[in-house]
DNA sequence: TAGTATACGGAGGGTGCCTCCGTTTAGCAA
DNA sequence: TTGCTAAACGGAGGCACCCTCCGTATACTA
C-alpha cells in the first residue's frame, strides 16, 4: 500500500499455484496458461545462455510464440525478469520442505545449501536486471529474503534440534555468510563448492 | 593483464591532471580538451537530473556539442559513466588533502565524512550503470576503493594521532560502516545526516 | 598567410522495446 | 456436431537509443 503501486500486473498473476487449480476464481484458457509457463521457462534458459541483456525477441522465439504473446503476458521487460526470479525463489523455498520430507536432518540441510548456491549463481547471470526490478518494486526484495530465510530456518533448526549443527547461529546469520560469498564478482564454480564445504564443516557442533 | 583487456580507451586518457600540463607528452588541441571537460560535467548534471538511464543525446545537448564529439571522446556509453565516476573519486580523494591543509584534525575528518556521504548519494543515482562499469572493468572498483580508503586513512589517522578519535578502528572498518549505510535503498537525505551524526559521536574517544 | 593534422557535427544504420489490430482458436450452448 | 463469442495469438511497424561515417570547420605550424 505504500507509494505508487506497481501498475504493471502481468496477466499471469502469479497465483500461489500450490494447490490444484480450484477453477472458481477465474477460468484461464488452457493455451494461455501453457504459454505463460513456457515463456518463463524460455526466459530462464535464454538469460542463462545469453546473460541478462537478452532480447525479448530471443525469449519469444525460444518459447515458440509471437512477440505479441510475450507482451500480453508480461507488459514490461522487467516483468519477465521478475517472473523468472519469483519462480526460482519458489523452487528454492519449496525444496526445503521436500528435503525435510525425504532426507535426514544433516543431508537435508546440506542439500538445501547446495541448492541455494546454485540459485545464487544463476541469479548472478542477470544481476543488473534484478537490481532494476528491486528498485522498481522494493517489496520483492524484502519478501523474497524473508521467504528464503524462512526456508533455511526450517532445515537449519531441524538439524540443530537433531544435534548435528551448532546452535549459536541462526538463519539470518548463515544467509549473510552465504549471500555475501555468492555475490562476489570473481567466484568460480569449483571455488564455491570448496567454500561451501568449509562452511559446512564449520557448522558442525564444536568439540 | 587478466582476461580481455578493455579495448575502449577514451581519447581523454584521464591524465592525472594534477600538475600543470607538461606539454611534452602530446599536445592536445585546446578545443578538444575543453569539450572533454564540458562533456563530463554535462554528463554528471544530466545523470543527476534524469538518472542513470539518460540518453547520450541529452548529454551532448547539455554540453553544447554534437553527438559525434561525444563519441569521439567516449567511444561507448559506459565510458561516460566511468569518466564521471573517476572524476568524483578524484575530487573526494583530493578533498582529503585539502581538508588536512585547511582544518583542525576533527573538523577535517568531519568535513571529509560529509563529502563522502554526498559522493555516495550522487553515486546512487546511477548505481545500475556503475555496476555495469565495474563488471566490464573490475579493476576500477578495486582501485577506487583503495584510493578512497587511503584518503580516509589520512584524515582518520591524523585525528587519531591528535587524540580526538578512538584508536580501535581503522579506515577499512569505517568505510564498511559508512558504505553499507549509504547504499541502503531507502535512505533520505535527512536520515543520512542524522546517522552520520551518530557515527561521528561514536568515533569520539571512549570515556 | 597558407597548409595540414585534428576535431567537430549530425544524418542515418542497426537494434531493441513496446503497441496495435487483424487473425485464429478454445470453450460453450443448442 | 455446429455455430458463436470472448479470449488469445502473432508480427508489422512506431519510436527511441546507441553508435558509425564522412564531409566540414578549425586550431596549430612554418
Amino acid at each position: 500500500m505504500t507509494g505508487q503501486s506497481g501498475s504493471t500486473t502481468a496477466i499471469v498473476d502469479h497465483v500461489d499455484s500450490q494447490g490444484d487449480d480450484g477453477g472458481s476464481a477465474r477460468p484461464m484458457r488452457a493455451d494461455a496458461r501453457r504459454n505463460g509457463e513456457r515463456l518463463v521457462t524460455a526466459a530462464r534458459a535464454v538469460f542463462a545462455q545469453q546473460g541478462g541483456a537478452a532480447s525479448m525477441d530471443a525469449i519469444a522465439k525460444e518459447a515458440g510464440v509471437g512477440i505479441g504473446t510475450l507482451y500480453r503476458h508480461f507488459p514490461k521487460r522487467i516483468d519477465v525478469v521478475e517472473a523468472v526470479y519469483r519462480e526460482d525463489v519458489d523452487q528454492l523455498v519449496n525444496s526445503a520442505e521436500a528435503f525435510v520430507a525425504d532426507l535426514e536432518p544433516w543431508a537435508a540441510l546440506s542439500a538445501w545449501l547446495e541448492a541455494f548456491v546454485a540459485y545464487a549463481s544463476s541469479k548472478r547471470r542477470f544481476l543488473n536486471e534484478l537490481h532494476e526490478a528491486f528498485e522498481e518494486n522494493p517489496q520483492l526484495k524484502v519478501v523474497s529474503r524473508e521467504r528464503i530465510e524462512g526456508a533455511l530456518s526450517i532445515v537449519l533448526s531441524r538439524a540443530q534440534a537433531a544435534g548435528v549443527v551448532r546452535t549459536d547461529l541462526d538463519a539470518p546469520d548463515l544467509m549473510q555468510l552465504l549471500g555475501s560469498m555468492c555475490m562476489s564478482v570473481t567466484l568460480t564454480p569449483g571455488q564455491s563448492a570448496r567454500l561451501l564445504g568449509v562452511i559446512e564443516d564449520g557448522l558442525r557442533p564444536p568439540r
